[in-house]
DNA sequence: CTTTTGTACGACTCATTTGATCGGAGATTA
DNA sequence: TAATCTCCGATCAAATGAGTCGTACAAAAG
């Protein structure tokens, strides 16, 4: 129930992945490519090459190839959010079919439907607390030994 | 993206339906079948039926059989939550996998998921939302003040 | 300049989930 | 007692998503 794809599952991950890799040493911002990440988390490398190069199309992360080329982070971790990261993957997200259609294409319900008021707020409650935890959050959660510098010098979710 | 099936959309209007209907008239309060409700949200009888019949026997709602027979709810509108409803339509809700996954059921990932921590706060964050809103406040009476509250009441992780 | 290595990209196949359907059993009213 | 209306479990078809294959392109090495 209400289940993240796996896409959704494996960009989180590499972005999560590129992001400790990059800002661990920011003098020489490594490359890391595809087959790396599919290795580390057991991830199909072509499922993965296909995320990645969605993710590359929207700007989130930029594309460099050839031999020793690879992914690097487009934007900030703290610009990056949980949100844009399913919507560029998945699409708009709606609890709702009815939530975000265009006009006259409206579900069967539509005309007696007593439950879409209330469920707009649910799905925009839903959508704040997506949007309000960045990349930089995700990176403060899990001391693994490669982001460790990362950790010490800033703080990640604070409550 | 995280869509909600028509299991738990039909459920949702139904007991909305429902609880309407027994709320408006206490003193005999109306049972409600299968075909009037089907009939009158444009959904297909045998599937809304089949989703009452998963209701009944969670308890949320009580089975009339025989003739002049038909649905009443089984608890007060206040009882009822929108988790609860979904959870027994579709099964324990989480947005992965792994976060609800009995022992030694792990998924490939598991062993150097990085982003596991993280997630596992925005589910709880979002069961609490749900598991706040109740079928009271999806009625017509008063919705704004009570879903105003789960709004600002929503423990997301703020920066 | 040629070769080699690795990425980018599209189309395709397979599996799982979900939506929908059918026929029978049980219960209540007349 | 019989007829009618409902609940209920099992079954079938469609849609979505996961994963795979093969080709084309770009850059470093020889």
């Amino acid at each position: 129930m209400l289940k993240l794809s796996k896409k959704a599952d494996y960009g989180l991950m590499a972005l999560q992945h590129i992001a400790s890799h990059q800002f661990g040493d920011v003098t020489r911002a490594r490359v890391v490519n595809t087959k790396e990440i599919a290795e580390e988390y057991n991830i199909p490398v072509e499922l993965l090459a296909k995320v990645l190069q969605t993710l590359a199309k929207s700007g989130l992360i930029e594309s460099h190839n050839g031999p020793k080329g690879g992914y690097l982070l487009g934007k900030s971790p703290r610009e990056i959010t949980i949100a844009q990261v399913l919507e560029n993957l998945e699409g708009p997200l709606g609890i709702m079919d009815c939530l975000h259609e265009k006009e006259g294409d409206f579900c069967m319900q539509r005309e007696h439907c007593n439950i879409r008021t209330p469920l707009l707020k649910v799905q925009n409650s839903i959508y704040q607390l997506l949007n309000s935890m960045t990349l930089q959050d995700m990176m403060g959660g899990t001391p693994l030994i490669t982001i460790r510098s990362v950790a010490t010098e800033q703080q990640g979710v604070e409550r």
